[in-house]
DNA sequence: ACTTTACTTAAAGCCCACTTCAACTTGCAC
DNA sequence: GTGCAAGTTGAAGTGGGCTTTAAGTAAAGT
């Protein structure tokens, strides 16, 4: 019989809180087994699901966007180590380009600075993404990632 | 008479909406004069303040936070080059520690799956039983940039 | 002068990500 | 078999960051 976890065990391995599992449980994000007398059980696959959850929240992604990419791992057996390779690499391609959205903020400011232009308005960092050209420096729209 | 911009005209240049610059400046990030029919006018040096605004909040950093940074810059005069070189060096800062942050998370995670332990709880990733486990409510923000 | 568009306010509403509450039930330890 | 920590539920509350609404005023275009 696979061993399991109470939702407090699972809160304290995990770090997150029992209210939040179950507001995760609410929102789909993981699944539990139940006792005979209604208790949550968690498979010990769930741990990994859940550490997932937090590292994608770190990186800045929506609990329902870290659901679509749940969804993506097969529901009918315990994830393999190439499901959870393929979501993994995936979740480096979105932090690759947060880290480079980063960067190229970072070495703007620095050359807003550096001109002496100081208009951070003035700079590619806000890009004039419409009619510019009414009367004077632009309108700003910062560029939106991904 | 010192050109001034109204709140239409701010929002349109900024890509904030007049009720978000009305709420900014409620919680004191930005101000405005008034026409004698009590409309806001803008001083131009306002666009700069909302270009800076947003681009912190890119940055994962809360209004709260964007007005201490801003209540830096000097009150009674038009914020220098230097006002604002001083803030932005210190937002680059921030930026960088955002960017060493999420390239050790990327890292990891190429380490977790390439040494196929697979357990992300396994690595220093999820710091388990940590401080991150009671942060009290509202919406997962980064984390903190000290 | 008139019409239309833009502005004003306070208060309420909304979305997200949870937490807290109240009232109750399970289940492990002794 | 009893005591008590830990679990259960739905509903309401919280905090951040706004938007929407309603009712009215200002200013700009013709």
């Amino acid at each position: 019989m696979q061993q399991t976890l109470t939702i407090g065990e699972l809160a304290h391995r995990s770090g997150v809180a029992p209210s939040a599992l179950r507001y995760y449980e609410r929102l789909g994000l993981i699944r539990a087994g139940r006792t005979g007398g209604n208790q949550r059980r968690y498979d010990r696959a769930e741990l990994r699901r859940v550490s997932f959850i937090r590292i994608a929240q770190q990186v800045g992604v929506s609990l329902e966007e870290i659901r679509e990419a749940l969804d993506g791992l097969p529901e009918s057996r315990t994830p393999t180590k190439a499901d959870w390779a393929r979501l993994s690499s995936h979740w480096q391609a979105k932090l690759n380009d947060r880290i480079a959205f980063l960067e190229r903020l970072r070495d703007d400011l620095t050359g807003c600075i550096g001109c002496g232009c100081l208009s951070l308005t003035a700079c590619r960092l806000s890009n004039p993404d419409d009619e510019l050209a009414d009367d004077g420096p632009g309108p700003r729209r910062f560029p939106a990632l991904s």
